[in-house]
Parts: C-alpha cells; sequence; structure tokens
DNA sequence: GTTTTTCGACGACCCGAGTAATACTACCGG
DNA sequence: CCGGTAGTATTACTCGGGTCGTCGAAAAAC
C-alpha cells in the first residue's frame, strides 16, 4: 500500500495540525493555520474534503462538527513524498540526494558524522534480523 | 535568482535529453524518450512550448525546425526542486531529510562515511573563507 | 415560533502538468 | 503552379491543488 501520499502544501499544512492535535474541527484547522495562512474557512473544508475523498483523512461527526483526524502518519507521507522526488529527479537513487546536499553544502561534516554514527550502531544492533 | 524552477515529470525527462545532447528538435526528444515514454510527437512540442514560456527552455530556428536548448542547468534545477521538498516537508531543514532517509534505511553507514571523508576534507581546504 | 448564526455541501474558477487531435503554413517535388 | 509533407501553433480536455462564494439545513437566540 502506502501508494500516492504525496500531498500539496496546504494539505500537509493540514495535516500537521492533525498529526499534532489528534483530532480537529475545520474551524479549529482554520484558526490553526491563521499564523501561517490567510485563507477563509471554506478553503480548508473544501480541501479537508478533499484530502478525505483522497483518502488521508476522516472524519466523525460531534454535534453538527465534523471532526478530522488523519488517516496517514507523518512517516508515511513523508516516505512517500521524498521517494516521488527521489524518483522524479535522481532517478530513484537516495543517495545521489545526499550527495547533491553535501556539494550544496546543505549538510555539514558535524551532521554526517553525527547520522554515521548513528546508523553504523543501529545496523551493529539489529545486524541479525534485517529482512 | 533561479527562483522556481520546479519542473513535471515529463519536463524533467525532456531536460535530460536536452542536457545530454546539447540540443535538439522536438523530433529528436520525442524520439528519445520514446524508451521511456510513448508520447504523440505533438505533445513532446506542447510542452517544449509551455517550458519555453517558463523559462527553462529556448529555441532557435534551423530550416524549419525548432532547435532546442536548456535555459538552466542540472544543478539549478535539481536545486530548487530538492529546495522545494525540503521546504514542504521538513520545514526548510535539509538535515531533517537526510535523518529521514537515514531512518528509512535509504542510506547505509557506508555512503555517510563516504560523504563525510568528502565534505570535511572540503570544509578543511577552504576553511578559511566560510561563514 | 421566527430570525439569525453556524457549518458543511456544492459548484465555480484559476493554474500548471500532461496528453493529443486538429488547424495552419511554408517548403519541396513534379 | 499545385499539392503533399513536415513541422509548429492552436485548441481542448483531464486531473489535482488551491481558493472561495453561495446555498441549504439545523441549531441557537430572541
Amino acid at each position: 500500500m502506502s501508494s500516492d501520499l504525496s500531498v500539496g502544501r496546504l494539505q500537509l499544512l493540514i495535516l500537521r495540525v492533525l498529526w499534532e492535535r489528534g483530532e480537529a474541527t475545520v474551524a479549529e484547522v482554520h484558526d490553526a493555520l491563521r499564523a501561517s495562512r490567510d485563507l477563509a474557512p471554506t478553503t480548508v473544508a473544501t480541501m479537508l474534503t478533499k484530502m478525505e475523498r483522497k483518502g488521508v483523512v476522516t472524519h466523525r461527526v460531534d454535534a453538527r462538527r465534523f471532526v478530522y483526524r488523519a488517516t496517514v502518519d507523518e512517516t508515511e507521507v513523508h516516505r512517500s513524498m521524498v521517494r516521488d522526488l527521489v524518483d522524479r529527479v535522481f532517478e530513484g537513487d537516495s543517495s545521489a540526494l545526499v550527495h547533491h546536499l553535501v556539494r550544496e553544502g546543505e549538510i555539514d561534516a558535524g551532521e554526517l558524522e553525527d547520522l554515521r554514527a548513528r546508523v553504523s550502531q543501529r545496523q551493529s544492533e539489529e545486524g541479525r534480523d534485517v529482512d
């Protein structure tokens, strides 16, 4: 599964609100977004509807209001969107992406060392039961 | 500026052909794409037109045919598209992206070590004029 | 009980990517 | 000079993200 969970900017903003709060009404989402975006409440509602049609959120009814909840978690969405970029831009080669980041000076030696330590530890720990 | 050079899948495929060959006619691009996509020649032509309107390619006329050339290089496009993803998904934090890659097992210790060595060398070389 | 407010449903648009059929035009062979 | 061909321009359509206005129902307020 986890087919295509790529979402647009606004959709991601909305999902973040839902991930943080667990559940939220249209008004709550709209309110939480006020800081970053000045939108009509109906815009949020429409977006939520479209997102529900796509399958990334659901809602339950609570006394007139719709209470939305994400049906996908942050990691799934990240995975899908990163995969998408890697496929499009780097022909599926994730390390090419990291190479790019390094070449562009987005990542420095300290961060890489940190990561390296973490991953090598993980690999030695879980080495026996992988795949 | 390198403002917004984000392009779609097909546009990127087309750009790759242009980057490889330097210049290409519609027919040549269509032909080069035959392997990966089965498109009508007009589709490629339309796309090229739209891309020219956007500013990522130009053309010169050579005896009736349009010879297209990219006006942006691969690195610029990569930068723009990666930046875009990082902004949308990781709130501008590039290292969060790498963290994700590591956590998802897309990158292993060997690759990180390779990268780390490279970047630390670069940093010590150009150490005097950074920040 | 009637009016006002609240909230979701629907429908309308815009825009860009993608896809392609059709129209148009200039050149070439006869 | 004429028509076919090559190759671009035009037009059109689908889809999804984004943005709202309006409408209708229902709850709340008076």
